[in-house]
DNA sequence: CTGTTAGCGCATTCAA
DNA sequence: TTGAATGCGCTAACAG
């Protein structure tokens, strides 16, 4: 069968296309009656507006892009579609992932997403762009909203979490536990890709001074890139041994993500360290196994915060000003079975 | 900056807009020479192709819509994306994610879906279709794909686990255990929608008696409706309750996924029920919390099956006529900590 | 191998 | 409140 279009519609109906389209999508200035008549018909021939022919016409393609960096079946990027598509569905968007899995990919993308009226706006994940990449989406009159971004700049709004004040509350805790020495572990990295959730190393470093810890007493755990390790078990092995290495000493770790704290403390037991007896571990995330893992974490909410993106993204795109562009939400602290008080072993 | 047209670049370059098109879409039968000054032009000016255009013109959309009846985040859905998307991404396909939450959405949804040009191929994810809706889909030309359905009725391909092949090793398993009365735990359902999940409590039955279990050695619990409890936990507890009050008293049960598996062996063992020494427990999936809460599972690889799904929606797309249609993937036993040898309590 | 001609199905002027 | 005319940016015959 081939496909109805509006204008059999308007010819069922006896009426102008313009007419039927104008009904369809609900504009005012339609007689109540041919209106409930238009719609009628077109319940009946289950006709539907094609999305395409709009876009082209009106210049709206009615979607919007959400773009990672990464796979789209992990607890944050999952999270982070269901949230804007709750939102950006209610208003007739459609959301469309598209993975950028290396810094080159991202480079052709954004190169592409210039000349391209393929999608209304962009939600960037997870990820920030470097001074070309600002630069070329600079050229763009598309919103681009950073979502878990580590900045603001090149953004026309962003939702991201505030590492200060996350990594206040686990060094506050650490620190009323009696813990001396602390560490902070990194993610294994993607080459050249930056990540917000980098910026929680920097926020610990920054804190712990602030809370009087002087820079012998502070250790920095890097596995490096994400190509060296295998697995992320091995990445975590390697750090135990920078670990047990290392003349800090730490009896505390804050770990970049939970799913690395998770496997860290595998490691640190399959070591015949104890946690949290010998070792204090607190993860970031409260990802979904934290709570099995035990895992003493700093909690976030990526399916409340990616709706937020979705809202600004929505008045982003109608124009709207925005109240707030910037949106920084708070983690909170969960006491879990990962921390302990601090003794000598 | 208004938008760049394939007119401009055909300008620029000094040949038509056709040849532009041809030239641009790696069609052959364009001069070599030619072919590549277009391109050039094309990325320095950050040319792309208006997919909304291109789908109104040639009928083809390049959109393919993933349909679910659940939200994005879960294990399961997440990793349909993941593997559908990474197939049908290279041949340039967008995937298009919608969420049908009840009966009637979905009723909607399939209405609309059949004047619809919207997408190219529609893949439906771990829910099949009655009579009704089947017949509605039966109306159009877009090829209908079942991921994780129930049977193969309304599909032109499907791709989904073997039940009876799974449960055989399951209860194998559980029978060189010793185990001499059984139990098969369903999730709560959602009302009015049909999962292939739900196959797995027919397959129990059906290969318990394979095996030579009387029916009164058989027990199902069904905990109702998801309307019924507020969480999972809940549910598991009142199930837990059916189990202890059960005349079988079942020493060994199978779960309908490890989502509920998990729950269920916290109820139990707040109820002071040692798994596996009092009850083994086998659950179904092994989602990725499997390892860590050492449940003994059915293991199947969602992103591996989604895959399939892709390639079998790409043939289907392009007219191939497909090899096999109706893939049957096989489960495979995992052993881990809830099961163990019976013994009288 | 390339150009010409006609739409694809709608939204949007502008008139009426 | 409605209709007629025009074009969004591209692809698909068909010639050449």
């Amino acid at each position: 069968m081939s496909r109805i279009t509006l204008h059999d519609v308007a010819l069922a109906a006896g009426v102008s296309d313009s007419t039927v389209s104008r009904a369809l999508r609900g504009l005012d200035k339609v007689n109540p009656k041919t209106r409930i008549k238009i719609e009628e018909i077109a319940r009946r021939q289950h006709f539907v507006l094609s999305k395409n022919a709009s876009s082209l016409a009106s210049g709206k393609t009615m979607r919007v892009t959400i773009l990672f960096t990464d796979q789209l079946n992990t607890w944050f990027n999952s999270s982070s579609m269901q949230g804007a598509y709750e939102v950006l569905s209610t208003q007739g968007y459609d959301l469309v992932p598209h993975i950028a899995p290396s810094a080159a990919s991202l480079d052709a993308y954004l190169d592409a997403l210039l000349g391209n009226r393929n999608s209304d706006a962009i939600i960037v994940v997870s990820l920030s762009l470097n001074e070309r990449q600002r630069e070329i989406l600079g050229l763009t009159t598309m919103p681009v909203i950073g979502f878990d971004s580590r900045g603001t700049e090149g953004f026309d709004a962003t939702v991201r979490i505030d590492e200060d004040d996350a990594m206040t509350k686990a060094l506050t805790l650490l620190q009323s536990l009696g813990h001396r020495r602390l560490g902070f572990v990194s993610m294994p990295n993607v080459p050249k890709l930056l990540f917000s959730s980098q910026l929680r190393g920097v926020a610990f470093v920054k804190v712990a001074h602030d809370l009087g810890y002087a820079d012998e007493h502070i250790a920095h755990f890097n596995p490096g890139t994400r190509d060296d390790f295998r697995t992320l078990d091995d990445a975590a092995s390697s750090v135990v041994a920078s670990i047990l290495s290392s003349p800090v000493h730490p009896s505390a770790i804050c770990v970049e993500t939970d799913d690395f704290a998770v496997a860290l403390i595998y490691s640190l037991r399959r070591f015949g360290i104890r946690v949290p007896q010998d070792i204090s571990v607190i993860g970031f995330d409260d990802y979904a196994y934290a709570p099995l893992a035990g895992l003493t974490t700093l909690h976030q909410n990526p399916v409340e915060m990616s709706r937020m993106a979705g809202r600004l993204t929505l008045g982003l795109m109608k124009g709207e000003p925005l109240p707030q562009a910037h949106v920084r939400m708070r983690a909170s602290l969960v006491l879990r079975d990962t921390t302990a008080p601090y003794h000598r072993r």
